[in-house]
RNA sequence: CGGGGUGUGGCGCAGCGGUAGCGCACCCGCUUUGGGAGCGGGGGGUCACAGGUUCAAAUCCUGUCACCCCGACCA
């Protein structure tokens, strides 16, 4: 039985579903207006929604298309806890440092109880329970279960939630070739899965945030109302998100500095201002910005035509809260703001853009004192340089480092995968014995989907105007039948006919049977936008036809009553 | 967490000191029936909550909460 068959065909004499003639007030997504206003979503609170019958049964048909392509990649359904015992998060030391902070309460017996944002704890403490041997490896396992984030602002309808069904995977293996071997299996099947959903996804390097790990990829939908920024290379051989992009850095010819210089600059704080006071190129100034990380401060130096990479600076700190320090901070420490730079000051550490050493030297910085720059400085004379990383933010326009030209696109983040490694089978005691018989750790890969959110990324990929356009894959019902005349005898028995025949053959209908004026069934159809539209009338019927709409090759055409059953075979066959 | 906005019937809104109204939706009747129908009748709101001012508060004051948008943040 197909998903169709299995959802079944419905009459709305005999259906909930409800469609609204006006917008919501302040619903600025796309999606979010036309998954309100189809009878999609309710809005139960900020980022928590109910779906009503008809957004469900999109819903289930996402959810099994990803299961066809797990199973069929070979990977395994289990289902796993949403409340789970804090102990588990302790162990991994996620406790604290996840991001957003974990909801907790509570038990009756004063247990502290975590409602899970993800399951890796759950499912590498699973599964070090039940693998002893490389013999027990390799394997994949997955669900798609409930997961609850205290996100600090949920938007856009679906598109950012909290609480949201989420599918994901979990990868074990015995070695790294074995870990290559699962990540590439599921990124191949994530691809179908993209696919069949009719999304066009590129896959770009990733930042891994708060699940950790080595290397990770995004499949990221272009969109405009989408939050993440992707570059790409013109030859296509380079993607990634900007949070984690790299991009070959301007080299300038080292200048010779002469002597150090203190300049006046009264009330010049900005690189831009800088530059034209001084009427020199924006790289030649040093910039420094100070950042409040966990409970600790650390300055860091970019040369004047780089902004810092708040992400990379991130990670390197191995920081869990990360943001530029205030004014006030920033005197307290015993520097002046606008004039900031790393000459003398010994009570902060500094990490260094690779970009400062690059040329051209000769620099401009702050003097750490109010209104005055120095100029003329060196390097290796002037300062002490220990670290230096790459903590620049690629952009538009910028060179990959194959020199391809990067640019800059919006999307909409419909898939996550990690490499994890043994991030959490070393925390959380993991093993398995080798063929020698000594402990070894199990190599671990994750991968996410969120399902809500692909249902609007697809909609926010097909949509005009007022309507979805979702395609077949996953659309609430293949087929719109609306019969005109619902007092009429032979526009109901045919309607009727039709309806039953055409879901014996595998295909889902949605029969607007209501006795209301045929306007409203018009616009109710156009809102929902299905593949194929029925329209049963008096009018044709003395014809003897049927009128059958085809959304997705913009056809309408005229058939009778057997040839329309034959129209809709040959559907059924390519689905 | 910062900035802005909004809370009045299911939805969209008006009223801004004198005890609540419009459009849509809903219910009943008649007419209508290929693009959100017409006429007549009807039901539904402790005006987000809590204090306060006043003879009188949806309306003025104070506080709280919720939701939306921008930013910060973010698998």
């Amino acid at each position: 039985m197909n998903i169709n068959s299995f959802l079944g065909s419905k009459k709305l004499s005999n259906f909930f579903w409800k469609t609204y003639r006006e917008n919501p007030q302040n619903l600025e997504t796309e999606s979010h207006r036309l998954l309100h206003r189809s009878g999609f979503i309710t809005q139960v609170s900020s980022g928590i929604f109910s779906f009503l019958p008809v957004g469900w049964r999109s819903i289930e048909k996402i959810k099994h298309i990803i299961k066809q392509e797990m199973n069929l990649s070979g990977a395994l359904e289990i289902n796993m806890p949403v409340i789970q015992s804090s102990d588990l998060w302790k162990k991994s030391g996620r406790l604290d440092t996840f991001i957003p902070p974990l909801a907790k309460f509570n038990d009756r017996r004063d247990n502290e109880m975590i409602v899970a944002p993800t399951h890796e704890e759950t499912v590498t403490d699973m599964v070090s329970k039940n693998v002893n041997s490389y013999r027990d490896l390799p394997f994949t396992l997955y669900q798609i279960q409930t997961k609850y984030r205290e996100e600090p602002r949920p938007r856009g309808g679906l598109l950012r939630v909290r609480e949201f069904e989420m599918k994901d995977a979990y990868s074990f293996d015995k070695d790294l070739e074995g870990l290559d071997v699962s990540y590439k299996k599921m990124i191949a099947a994530y691809q179908k899965i993209f696919e069949r959903c009719s999304t066009d996804v590129v896959i770009v390097d990733a930042d891994s945030g708060a699940i950790g790990g080595k290397e990770s990829n995004e499949f990221i939908m272009l969109a405009d109302s989408g939050e993440d920024v992707v570059l790409i290379s013109e030859d296509k051989k380079y993607a990634a998100n900007v949070e984690k992009a790299i991009f070959r850095k301007n080299e300038y010819n080292t200048e010779i500095s002469s002597k150090m210089e203190l300049i006046e600059t009264v009330g010049i704080k900005t690189i831009k201002s800088l530059q034209q006071a001084l009427n020199i190129p924006d790289y030649q100034i040093l910039k420094t910005v100070i950042y409040k990380y966990d409970s600790n401060f650390v300055g860091c130096v970019i040369r004047g035509d780089y902004d810092i990479n708040e992400t990379k600076l991130r990670n390197y700190l191995r920081a869990t809260y990360l943001e530029p320090a205030s004014e006030k901070e920033v005197l307290e420490l015993g520097l002046i703001p606008g004039f900031l730079s790393p000459y003398k000051i010994s009570n902060l550490d500094f990490i260094y853009d690779e970009s400062v050493k690059m040329g051209p030297g000769n620099f401009v910085i702050g003097a750490n004192i109010l209104d005055k720059h120095l100029k003329n400085i060196d390097l290796d004379r002037d300062l002490v340089i220990s670290k230096v990383i790459d903590i620049a933010e690629a952009k538009e326009g910028y060179l990959a480092s194959n020199g391809s030209v990067l640019t800059a696109k919006r999307g909409i983040e419909v898939g996550h995968v990690f490499k994890l490694g043994d991030a959490y089978s070393k925390k959380m005691n993991a093993n398995f014995s080798n063929n020698e018989g000594a402990d070894q750790k199990i190599l671990m890969g994750c991968y996410g989907i969120g399902v809500g959110r692909l249902l609007a990324a697809c909609i926010e990929a097909n949509k005009t105007d007022d309507s979805m356009n979702l395609p077949i894959s996953i659309s609430p019902f293949s087929i719109y039948l609306a019969a005109l005349q619902t007092d009429d005898k032979e526009v109901m028995e045919i309607s009727e006919k039709i309806f039953s025949e055409i879901s014996k053959i595998g295909l889902d209908i949605l029969f607007d049977d209501r006795s209301v004026q045929p306007g409203v069934k018009f616009n109710d159809s156009d809102l929902l936008s299905l593949p194929y539209k029925i329209v049963i009338s008096r009018r044709n019927l003395e014809k003897g036809m049927i009128e059958i709409e085809d959304r997705d090759n913009a056809k309408k055409m005229q058939l009778p009553y057997a040839e329309t059953i034959e129209f809709f075979k040959n559907i059924s066959k390519d689905i």
